[in-house]
DNA sequence: TCTGGGGTCCTTTTGCCC
DNA sequence: TCTGGGGCAAAAGGACCC
């Protein structure tokens, strides 16, 4: 919704754009997976096509211009998405091509400056203001970029460029796609304050209701609008950043990377599920899955966290936090399942369950002592056993009896 | 139209200690 | 002994992002 916004106001006038003081640039892959699938299936350019699970309960990830002219939008349920634009080619996700492609556009960015924040697989944050003597101004970076992302990775991207984080994000929203545009420093404001609310980073529907009801719908708008006002209306440290974003301020730096703070995995059943059975075997998945991550990052976490969501998409959240860290599945699940337990749920209808493990620290340096003490030693050796096993024999050489009978997939009543 | 899976951050509530 | 309340950490919920 808020994207779409951004665009319908149109580009900016075509005036070159005064770049100097503007270091910062948002560079964004268009319909990053789906430009990605275009790669391999060229007959395809053109036409609409759909990247997303093929499941009934599955969302759309990514949508070419061509789809997206129908109304098909990524997070749109894919029913309603085909029904929309039965004519698009669909196409289910390979994550791993994906994965591939962002390390090569990452790489593009970190030849042009090591000040490089990735948000995402497809977008980044770079500080280019110490590349100028290398290789130019703002722009004619940004436009290195895009040439050598075309190239290299044969899928374009749009560019932002500001000397704001969040503009440079809101212009390269407005470059889509194949684009780029700058946003001169002391064209901030005007830049801004004619934009509907929603485009803002932070006001999703929620927040946009909220400002509704204030009457409150273009950023001028928030900009005239008493600070305390807005933070009554959403909290003190909303409403002051809205603040501050609504006139251009944002202190916020390029930050190169930040240690990850959780690892979960959830799972939505292809039906409804109330068998308690299916339930506790899905939750022993996905704390294998958790802790093999953990593991692999060389992380220890202390919270674990079980999300139960109900057929009505109500949701719950039930933690608990252990003495010491764990990377443990056996540890992750024998408290998952503690929690999960302790609901007492009678025979409620399920639609999802996930597992989270919070608080990580780093495994080297959790004292050995700590990190081993509670019993679990002994599963620890046997999972990196397991471990090395999958390193070499591939993934699923060892599971836990309970998981080998059946597949994964068929945690579905109907086996679908 | 019936809503994925990976996360982060913020707010409120709760329980404990003093 | 009862009550209040400050301070804190953990727990829970929810909004938001891609």
């Amino acid at each position: 919704m808020s994207r779409r916004q951004l665009q319908r106001n149109g580009p900016l006038p075509d005036r070159p754009g005064d770049d100097t003081g503007c270091p910062i640039l948002h560079v964004d892959m268009d319909a990053f997976y789906a430009s990605v699938e275009l790669r391999s299936r060229p007959e395809l350019v053109g036409t609409p096509v759909i990247v997303g699970g093929l499941g009934a309960r599955s969302v759309v990830l990514s949508a070419t211009y061509e789809a997206r002219a129908f109304g098909v939008h990524s997070a749109m349920p894919m029913m309603r998405a085909r029904r929309m634009c039965p004519q698009a080619t669909v196409i289910s996700p390979s994550h791993g091509q994906y994965d591939e492609a962002s390390r090569g556009v990452m790489e593009v960015f970190r030849s042009v400056t090591p000040l490089v924040e990735p948000l995402s697989l497809d977008e980044a944050f770079l500080d280019v203001g110490g590349a100028h003597r290398r290789l130019g101004t703002s722009r004619q970076i940004g436009e290195l970029i895009r040439a050598r992302v075309v190239d290299e990775q044969g899928i374009t991207c749009s560019v932002g460029v500001a000397s704001t984080k969040f503009v440079a994000k809101l212009a390269s929203a407005r470059a889509k796609p194949d684009g780029l545009i700058v946003v001169p420093r002391d064209e901030v404001v005007t830049f801004l304050h004619p934009l509907p609310v929603g485009v803002l980073w932070g006001v999703g529907e929620k927040t946009e209701e909220a400002l509704t009801r204030l009457g409150l719908r273009t950023i001028g708008d928030i900009a005239n609008t008493p600070v305390a006002t807005l933070q009554r209306a959403l909290g003190a440290a909303a409403g002051s950043h809205l603040s501050a974003l609504s006139w251009g301020r944002d202190q916020r730096h390029v930050v190169v990377s930040e240690p990850d703070k959780s690892v979960g995995a959830e799972e939505t059943f292809a039906r409804d599920v109330d068998d308690p059975v299916i339930v506790l075997r899905e939750l022993l998945r996905l704390s294998e899955r958790t802790a093999a991550r953990l593991r692999a990052a060389d992380s220890m976490g202390r919270t674990v966290a079980v999300k139960v969501r109900f057929a009505d998409f109500t949701t719950i959240t039930r933690s608990r936090t252990l003495r010491e860290p764990t990377d443990v599945a056996r540890v992750v699940y024998d408290t998952a399942r503690g929690l999960y337990e302790a609901l007492g749920l009678q025979r409620a209808r399920i639609r999802l369950v996930g597992v989270r493990v919070e608080g990580l620290v780093d495994t080297e340096s959790t004292p050995r002592q700590l990190a081993l003490g509670g019993g679990g030693e002994e599963w620890r050796a046997a999972e990196q056993a397991a471990d090395a096993a999958a390193a070499r024999f591939g993934a699923g050489a060892v599971r836990p009896a309970a998981l080998v009978e059946r597949s994964p997939r068929e945690v579905d009543p109907d086996g679908l």
